[in-house]
DNA sequence: TAAGATTTGTTCGTATGTATC
DNA sequence: GGATACATACGAACAAATCTT
């Protein structure tokens, strides 16, 4: 909630009602300290204080909708709520800044190295029985070699919900998001761009002993050997990904 | 642009009018692989190929316009264009997400400490000598020892800036996202909740000589040194942030 | 199940503001 | 300054969703 995108009246543009409605409001749960879930006013209450017309609060209220701030709900005991952002929002509002720039794999794997292995360690000796328990069981959806593509990139896309559960666990919640967007970009480059489409053996048997190693590290409580262990899991990660990358890229010509 | 929000027609929620044309246009954007700069249909235009109403069409532009996607202009020539999100408002929506966690500056800084010595080392030997030289210009603002704590918050943005700078600078957008938010937080921290209220004279000097000889590092294409002058930085500024924070707290705590 | 109450969702017509020529 | 083209804003009415009884 901070300061909004563009919030104060700068300089000397003048801001169009439902931006300054949404200000207004934004200030408003700041001020008043208000919690996700509590009642905003409700339109009728907002058209008279701001003494605006219904489609001006309306479309104020839709500027902090996309935001991830407030949800609305029709009928009785309906009416606008604060909203806590999801990570999966704040992750694609955030995406929507990358669609222009160009990314590659390597420089998701850039971050990932830096983060992961910090991530890691500061886990260790840190999670429950049952978060040891589920990071397991997601490692049984590939406990065997992927027969075809198909199945190769259901596995991937697993084993990055492996990574994604992991930043849940931390008490960071910067260094778990950056960690869960990255497998996030890389989940839905998986889905919608068929990366990993070739099974790939090599992959699966040592990315699957990695994570093994990773888990006891962390049950022992051993962070220096949980970060090295990751670390080694991404840098390995990332040399199989850049062969996959030119690949990709070969294929999208070739078409 | 990726897969909005909430972008597929998932289970069996029913999606108001101004989401399903917001993801509509979404959607042709990408199909045309529309780019910054370039025309949206007008509203009148919108309202036939929708068969929807202004009003309806104006929620779903504000939709649009609050991820930073589309912006509009009134008069002649006017109309709805394709946005590139700004990397500020792309960090204002972030910090949308954070608002109802709580992020501690030692959160903010295990992430720095992961992240700029590898910006650092990636930099090293690939800047223009007119980005150093800018870089060298930045450091002039903070040459002499802060005189009250005015001056001292003053430098420290400066300071703040001097790394976000930096991130600017590097190929890897992702990368320089992260840093440069973890910058616009601490700016935000310093400026509103009167962070490094207090002149601390060692962080100035010791603070200073670093980002000399980060600059050299980097004029040299000294990669290693570079990263291990920056972590040497950042792990000092941690535990005088450490020290600070408590200040802080035990401030707000005695008011 | 059905009716009624409450609140958001949507439309249409009209009028105003703003920037370009 | 006036004409033009576009977004911006208003107000009244009606539709849809959903809770309560």
């Amino acid at each position: 909630m901070t300061t909004g995108p563009s919030h104060p009246p700068r300089g000397a543009a003048r801001r169009s009602r439902p931006l300054r409605v949404a200000d207004a409001i934004k200030d408003w749960v700041v001020e008043r300290g208000l919690q996700p879930g509590d009642r905003l006013p409700g339109e009728a209450e907002l058209i008279e204080r701001f003494g605006m017309s219904k489609g001006t609060i309306r479309e104020a209220m839709r500027l902090l909708q996309a935001q991830g701030l407030v949800e609305t709900k029709t009928g009785p005991g309906g009416g606008s709520f604060v909203g806590a952002v999801s990570r999966e929002r704040a992750g694609a509002l955030l995406a929507n800044y990358f669609y222009f720039r160009d990314v590659t794999i390597a420089d998701i794997y850039q971050v990932r190295i830096a983060l992961e292995p910090e991530l890691a360690a500061s886990l260790a000796g840190n999670l429950t029985e049952a978060q040891l328990a589920e990071l397991e069981a997601i490692m049984q959806d590939y406990a065997h070699a992927a027969a075809d593509a198909e199945e190769e990139r259901r596995q991937h896309v697993a084993s990055l919900r492996f990574h994604a559960r992991l930043s849940d666990f931390g008490s960071n919640a910067l260094l778990g998001f950056c960690v869960s967007f990255m497998a996030q970009i890389l989940t839905d480059l998986t889905v919608y761009k068929r990366l990993y489409a070739t099974p790939n053996h090599a992959l699966w048997k040592r990315g699957r002993s990695h994570q093994s190693d990773l888990i006891a590290a962390l049950r022992q409580g051993d962070a220096e050997r949980a970060r090295a262990v990751m670390k080694s899991h991404m840098e390995m990660a990332r040399s199989l990904m850049d062969a996959q990358e030119a690949e990709v890229m070969k294929r999208f010509i070739a078409e």
